[in-house]
DNA sequence: CTGTTAGCGCTTTCAA
DNA sequence: TTGAAAGCGCTAACAG
């Protein structure tokens, strides 16, 4: 209905093949014939289909970026990174969001294995590295973006999580906070225990014992930092002085917690997040956190990702780490 | 190299025709041959290629979502419902944010017509009408979610934004709240207006003039609310004791700004909010605001999209519109 | 510079 | 129940 490239080639009277060039835009045609077929273009408002072109060319110019939640302000900040650069270089994004459920992640990778995307970008699957290549096949392009995966041929764009982590904790260790807890993120997940693993070596590096029941889970939102930080004041034990989030959404739960039980942050208690999410100079107090720099992680990965989709030669794994840094805000102070 | 569905036939000692029976499910295939072709899938991993497959049929079982910022949460909540209610169905989703450019849409559109996407979910379109049809052509079914677009086949899907932010006033009113300012949204979005409209409407019903001076537009942003605020605190004249914001997101720049001047929410100054991001009950003091039903508006549009793309003949517009509720947390209070 | 001719991988009559 | 064959809309040699 909307008209195809044969519409075309009749209405300026030339063969399919010109127009196709035409479409294409360089290739060997005269002048007056491209003004023909130009209009013929115009006057039918013709647009290429870009299914029966991909079908023919071998490639979509389209690459998915799968996601654990969409709903945690962290990613879609990635996702505008990763969108910024796929968009200067035409190619189109699918956005699948996860769950961090392993059923859905396989069925969206065979669907869009099927869909024949060109590349992959993936924020933590927790699939099994089997599994996982199995369902991918040998070739397609996949980076990894802030949250592993687990598979060789994967590139790997990520902040040092563990580096920041430490530095989180070193800043709340300066204060002079000698009991602080965490806030650890699914231990099944690397990047939960990698930020566990920082602020155990910052402790251990300033002489402390790290206490194994300062540090408990939760699953990364606000509700169960709310939830975790009550957990964590109904402890037993000298009471912590200081806690260091795994990430900025249960951080902002853990002070609403703090809040609720008359807490006072920073006065009662310090708390340092992870992130750096946009909302976080906005909390009250605003929220001393640990940076990623996150435009600039997507657009590397996204980069990654387009060149090896351009060079299907060469599948060697890339591999970008990114030092975190640390904003101090409102919420730490002295013990 | 993932193997064609001619790779398979022959594997299974059949014609491709058969093949592609035993894929579609249903058909009349002896259960002899289903199995033989059944193991050869198996065997050779084969993945029908969804793009042969939609060329063939006509349609991609795709559809796209444009939206203006994806870094506004309430917008990842919308996605959330639509995904939910796509999967279901089987169908793919594109996400597209477009910044509100309306060149950025004008290039979306016609690039997910030429991706020959099934349907369209959009979310405040600002390219005028003549245009959004030009590029849409005649028979695309699209839905707006939450925010309209200049195009009147389009379905709709919102809430009663002026509804909304009436009961918003009210509240306010009913504290006793006399000087009661407006952060509103631009004015050129329909949304920003409607709520504004509400917002006066609340005023005259109570017997109060609105005061122009008193609502400054914002860009829905926390940054634009701050400085909103700001804005609103060195207006001369008699100082509001209650804000209404035209959304979370500048209603929490706002409350960062007031305790950045040292005004005590709610002591000072009460505040409300419009949309009930999953984030307004963990700000301090919690935001009281008005809810939007999020996913069930994202499932409704999306339904009735699906419903439009079933249903070739009957392209009349849907339209429904969800009455927004009030939640009272700790941002408002009597004067 | 331009047209002819095969496909790309799959579906779908139409016959057998 | 199964196969042959045409065709979805476009591209890419290959000739001319």
């Amino acid at each position: 209905m909307p008209g195809t490239i044969y519409d075309v080639a009749q209405q300026a009277g030339v063969s399919t093949a010109t127009v196709s060039r035409v479409v294409a835009g360089g290739a060997r045609v005269s002048p007056a014939t491209r003004q023909r077929v130009a209009d013929a273009i115009r006057e039918l408002g013709y647009r290429p289909n870009a299914l029966a072109r991909s079908l023919a060319v071998g490639h979509t110019r389209t690459v998915a970026l799968l996601l654990p939640d969409i709903t945690n302000p962290f990613f879609p900040e990635l996702v505008k990174g990763v969108q910024l650069v796929a968009d200067e270089d035409g190619y189109t994004l699918i956005l699948c969001e996860t769950a961090g459920d392993p059923d859905k992640e396989a069925r969206y990778l065979t669907m869009l294995r099927g869909q024949q995307v060109d590349g992959l970008l993936a924020i933590g699957l927790t699939l099994p590295r089997a599994r996982t290549e199995q369902v991918l096949g040998p070739d397609l392009p996949v980076v990894c973006l802030d949250r592993s995966m687990d598979l060789r041929r994967a590139s790997q764009v990520h902040v040092n999580h563990r580096q920041g982590a430490r530095l989180a904790t070193q800043h709340l260790l300066a204060l002079g906070h000698r009991h602080i807890a965490h806030i650890a993120g699914p231990p099944a997940l690397r990047v939960g225990a990698a930020r566990r693993e920082g602020y155990q070596l910052a402790l251990r590096e300033a002489g402390l014992r790290p206490d194994r029941a300062a540090v408990i889970a939760g699953d990364l939102t606000e509700d169960g930092g709310y939830a975790a930080a009550l957990r964590l004041l109904e402890h037993p034990g000298p009471a912590p002085t200081a806690i260091f989030v795994a990430n900025d959404l249960m951080a902002i739960g853990a002070m609403a917690a703090l809040r609720a039980r008359g807490i006072g942050v920073p006065g009662d208690l310090s708390v340092v997040g992870f992130d750096d999410i946009h909302l976080a100079a906005y909390t009250s107090p605003p929220l001393t956190t640990v940076h990623q720099p996150a435009r600039e992680m997507a657009r590397r990965a996204t980069e990654i990702l387009l060149a090896a989709i351009a060079a299907p030669g060469d599948r060697r794994p890339r591999r970008a780490v990114f030092d975190a840094t640390l904003v101090v805000r409102g919420s730490s102070a002295p013990p």
